[in-house]
DNA sequence: ACCTGAACACCGTTCAAGT
DNA sequence: ACCTGAACACCGTTCAAGT
């Protein structure tokens, strides 16, 4: 009976939940630079190498950590009763939402993949949403192709032009960048770009997102006609 | 006339334009990764911090590395005549290839700004032919936005699911890398995306961009009824 | 089995010194 | 002005040893 499946030794002193939430402090707190093995270490109290115990390499701790941040996207219950267009738009935001709720996961997430348990369950709901608007399986599969590009891209323009020391930023400092990134273009030599620029920060981020998912919504809608 | 502009003391041995040129082979042959401050030096035979003396941070020999790979999006000429759907199209279509021909550079720039004076220069032909399209130039920036997530957001999700060993991929590779994400997905969990997968790797990465591309452009072109 | 101390092979950047 | 050697404060990961 000591044999067997129990294992020896010391129990285990910390749990891959607190690490991963003082990866998330720090990542909130320092940007995507400040998550290090070893800051991630000294945040717990435990040497640098003994995070090998709990994840195997950095990228699998980065990994569980980005799809921990999913988790609240999708609900206990079936697919709602909702119209497809506002379910596909919820689920769309909200992943936006998440993001841009840690802005210091968005270059994480951009350069890893996106096949959590979290992130699967998302897409299957998604891919859910828009077969309930009509679409066969194959178009629900293209569009569902076309709301994850439109999310992953706006996000990433969204953080990219922010200050690097801007953490967790709410949509007037976002508004803000976006207003200081003009003075930074030579009108004289770009002048649409220069007027584009301005026409962008008269919204905020949130209603540029929701401006282009109406777009995209209308791209993908089964034709009706 | 020896003081004044001239400037004393040794000639340098390099260039801005070699130094470039080897940052890039570092990244088409080894990934983001391989592209350090220290490599370059190596690749050009100085000391590592002799690269200081020609780019004041690692970030900023990245800006115009990334600003270099884009030189070849403009030609010299005025907006040519072709129609505004083909020249859109185009354009987009080439910052995707370029960016597909070397992938180690998108990590890069998906977490940097998109501010180099090549970048400007092909948004501002982007609005120009928007334009010309009949949109206002207030709904040509805003379809500009739209556009440049969707050329970011598609790259990013192509790029992901590479493996990071393999560089400069075909669009095979690419395929290959969409099945293989498929025997990932435990089918009995989540049925509609092993489905979709199997659906999206039928069509090679270039089809899928263009279909999405052709609901974009619908989604953005003036309405004309 | 888990944790530690020490080490390895890196990294970006700075500084003082040589020419 | 440009380049070098040396150093500083990091990084992810591995290994041998302790419990």
């Amino acid at each position: 009976m000591v044999a067997g499946s129990a294992r020896p030794g010391p129990a285990r002193t910390r749990s891959e939940a607190e690490i991963l939430a003082a990866g998330l402090r720090l990542l909130d707190s320092g940007g995507s630079a400040a998550l290090s093995v070893r800051s991630v270490a000294a945040a717990v109290g435990v040497a640098p190498n003994a995070i090998y115990t709990y994840f195997p390499t950095k990228a699998a701790l980065v990994k569980a950590l980005l799809d921990d941040l999913l988790g609240g996207l999708v609900g206990d219950g079936p697919a709602d009763g909702r119209p497809w267009r506002e379910e596909v738009g919820g689920l769309v935001t909200a992943l936006r939402e998440v993001l841009l709720a840690h802005p210091g996961a968005v270059p994480l997430l951009l350069v890893s993949a996106f096949d959590g348990p979290n992130a699967l369950a998302a897409g299957e709901r998604l891919l859910a949403a828009l077969e309930r608007s009509g679409l066969s399986p194959a178009d629900a599969a293209r569009a569902s192709y076309l709301l994850q590009t439109y999310v992953l891209g706006s996000v990433a323009l969204d953080v990219a032009e922010l200050d690097p020391t801007q953490l967790r930023p709410d949509d007037d400092a976002r508004t803000a960048a976006r207003r200081s990134a003009l003075t930074a273009v030579p009108a004289e030599h770009y002048p649409r770009t220069a007027a584009a620029i301005d026409v962008v920060a008269a919204y905020s981020g949130a209603e540029q997102f929701r401006w282009g998912l109406e777009r995209v919504l209308d791209a993908v809608a089964p034709r009706t006609s």
